[in-house]
Parts: C-alpha cells; sequence; structure tokens
DNA sequence: ACGTTGATGATACGGCTGTACCATGACGGT
DNA sequence: ACCGTCATGGTACAGCCGTATCATCAACGT
C-alpha cells in the first residue's frame, strides 16, 4: 500500500481547512471543491475521509467545539496557579469572547451551526448544546463555592447570575463579531458585572 | 395595460413569503423559486419586482426589522398608558424574546441575516446594525431617567447597565432559540437583574 | 381605434454542487 | 514475486439555482 496514512489526522487537517474557509467566506458558501483546494488535497480525497459533505459539517462541528474547549481550558490555566473563583469566570467569559482572528473564526463558525441546526435535524441532534449546559454548570459551582466563602455581595443566587453572565458574554460576543462594539468595552462590561456580584476584587489567594 | 398593480404591497408580499419560507427551512436554504410559491406567484413575477435575489434579501431585512420595531412599540404601548421606566424597559426586552411562532421566526431569520453580514459586503453595509444602536440609547435614556427620579439602586451606570441588559437580553432569545432555556425562565432571569437595578418594584405610578 | 407600455407566463441556459464511477500507483503479507 | 488492498487522481452525471429571453394579454392615452 502506499504510506499507511493515519486516518484521524488527515481528517483533523481537513476539518480545519473547512473551518478556515468558512470563517473567510461563510459557512453557507464552503463547499467541498473549496474545502479540498485549502486543505491542499483533491475533491475525491474529501469525499475519501469522509463520504458525505453532512458528515463533513458534522466533524467540523465537533472539532471546532473541542478547540474551543481547549483554548477556554488553557486560558483558565494562564490565570494563575490558584486563582480564586472570580479570576476562574473572569477568564472563562473573556476566552469566550470573539478577540483574536482565531477566536473570531470559531465565533462566526460556531453561530452558523447554530442557526443552522434550528432548521436541521441532523445538527440539531448533535450535542453541540451540551457545552453551554456544561458552562453555565461551572460557572455556577465556581459562584457557589465563592459564596460559600463569604467572597460575594449577599443576595447572589449562583445559577441565576451564571446564566446571566453566560448569555451577556454570548451577546457581547456577537456585539463585538458584527463590529457593533470592541472586545475591550465589552471586557468592560463583564468586569462592571463581576464587580457587582463579588464583593472588593473577590481576591482570596 | 392590466390592472396596474401597487407595487410597494406586492414587494411586501413577496418579501413575506420570504420570511416565511426562511423561517421554515432557514434562510441559507431559500431560493427564489421558494420565494415564489409560498407567495403564489411565478417564479418570473419575483423576478419583476425584485431583479436580483441580493435585492430581495436586501428588502426583505428591511422589512423584517421594520417589522420588529412596530411589534416592538406595540408591546410598549400596551405596557399601559404612562409606565414607569422599568415597565418600559421590561416590555422592550421582552418582547425581543423569541416567545411566539413569530418573533420565532423574526430572531432566527434575524440572526441568519447578522451572520451573512459578517463575509457578506452588500449586507454589512446595510444599517441593520442602526436598530441596536438606537435600542441602546432608549434603554440608556429611560434608565437614567429612573435615576434622577431616585427609582435606581446606588452605584448603577446607566450606558453599562443598558449594554448589559440587551447583550443578556440577545443572548437568552438565542438561548431560546436553540431550545436551551424556555422563555419563561429567560424572561425569569431578565426580571431578576431588573430588580437589582430599580428599588422596590421601580413603579412611580 | 390602435399602438404603446405595464404585467405576467413559460422556458431555456450556463454554472455550480454533491456524489458516483473508473483508473492506477504504492506498499505489505505470504 | 505477486496479489490484494489502501490511497489517490481524474472525471462524468444529474440536479438545482439565479438569470435571461421570448412571448402574450390587457388596458390606457391620444
Amino acid at each position: 500500500m502506499p504510506k499507511r496514512v493515519d486516518h484521524e489526522e488527515r481528517r483533523t487537517e481537513i476539518a480545519e481547512a473547512l473551518v478556515r474557509v468558512a470563517g473567510r467566506r461563510g459557512l453557507h458558501a464552503v463547499g467541498m471543491r473549496d474545502v479540498a483546494a485549502e486543505a491542499g488535497v483533491s475533491l475525491r480525497l474529501v469525499q475519501y475521509y469522509f463520504q458525505t459533505k453532512e458528515k463533513l459539517l458534522l466533524y467540523g462541528l465537533q472539532h471546532l467545539a473541542a478547540g474551543f474547549g481547549e483554548r477556554v481550558a488553557a486560558r483558565v490555566r494562564s490565570a494563575g496557579e490558584n486563582p480564586g473563583p472570580r479570576a476562574m469566570i473572569e477568564a472563562m467569559l473573556l476566552a469566550s469572547l470573539p478577540t483574536d482572528e482565531e477566536s473570531r473564526t470559531f465565533h462566526l463558525v460556531y453561530t452558523s451551526y447554530a442557526v443552522l441546526a434550528v432548521t436541521d435535524d441532523a445538527l440539531a441532534a448533535q450535542p453541540f448544546m451540551k457545552n453551554p449546559e456544561a458552562a453555565e454548570d461551572a460557572v455556577t459551582a465556581l459562584l457557589q463555592q465563592a459564596h460559600e466563602a463569604d467572597l460575594t455581595r449577599p443576595g447572589i443566587d449562583s445559577r441565576v447570575e451564571a446564566i446571566s453572565l453566560l448569555a451577556m458574554s454570548a451577546g457581547l460576543g456577537t456585539s463585538i463579531l458584527v463590529g457593533q462594539r470592541s472586545p475591550e468595552s465589552a471586557a468592560a462590561v463583564l468586569n462592571h458585572h463581576l464587580d457587582r456580584i463579588f464583593q472588593d476584587g473577590g481576591r482570596d489567594d
């Protein structure tokens, strides 16, 4: 046989090509030929590793979500050795804002998928709304933990605040994406709200 | 000539057909033939009143935005004769949540347009990000007005709160759209945050 | 009365898209 | 050494989409 290729790696390369071209020209406009050209392979190859366009799109979504998860995790790690709950939440929320080109692409393509999922059953069945749910639980737990350590102002409902923060973050992200707001001002708004949830700076280390 | 038809009315009918089919099958999937069939006219007619698909899409967007504006205005009016700032803001925010089928369609199609606008120059040039800006100014003014009447809690920055509320509202709307959250819980979250901004109920009448 | 013009219909065309089919090197096992 | 199989290329096909063309009917101005 020829150089027995690592299928998973090849699929990843193609999926990344898909995301790149989708970020540049919009998800609705990507064809298999575009993906092939972007990945530097022939159309036949894309067909070979993904039999159908639908499977390619599904895999692209999974890859996108996984990459985003890693991004956020890395950002949280770089927030320090033992960060307080506030620093952790702040890192999570800021990591999901479309600041640099990579996260801009992520936001755009991910939103495109979300919009598609409303009218496409195959995408709707995909568990890519599991991610937000996990995020909500994580933020809720962090807020609860802060609450028990007396780091929050009184009268704070952890779950409601978590939902609000994530919804705000998503809404601000979209605003940045369409050019209505700058990343800096969005970050400032988020920080302002964190200030209203946490006592002083919310730092315990 | 034949029954000298009212062009603007005809264009409106066709645009509404466009929005309906876009709400059902997704904006990316609508073709001129679908619009024609939905409107009950021939393909040629759609071409006649809008020369090109791009013009049809642009007009559809304007129509959508105008309809949404009317919806919100009606909701605010029905909030009472002389509602307080809080009731007004509440009406505005709740009106933009996708509760019934009509507002669901609006949200979906409008978001589709927003996503398209990121990669399509013709749509990006369209002033449909003017609407959110106006909403931000309106809410800011209402909050300021409430602040001057001592209806708000201390330490409230009108503009920041307006931005937050609108971003939250948008984010919650998307959550509802993709089935992550119920309209009721979203409304509850919004109300919770209004409670944190306004003293007691914020009613001055 | 009639020609001009607005409104509508039917249909054809070129391009693009996803998919399928056929071909052909390149290696590994035996 | 050879055969099967993995990997890859090239290309054809059917369908759809936006647009353009040709044709027709109906009414208004003069």
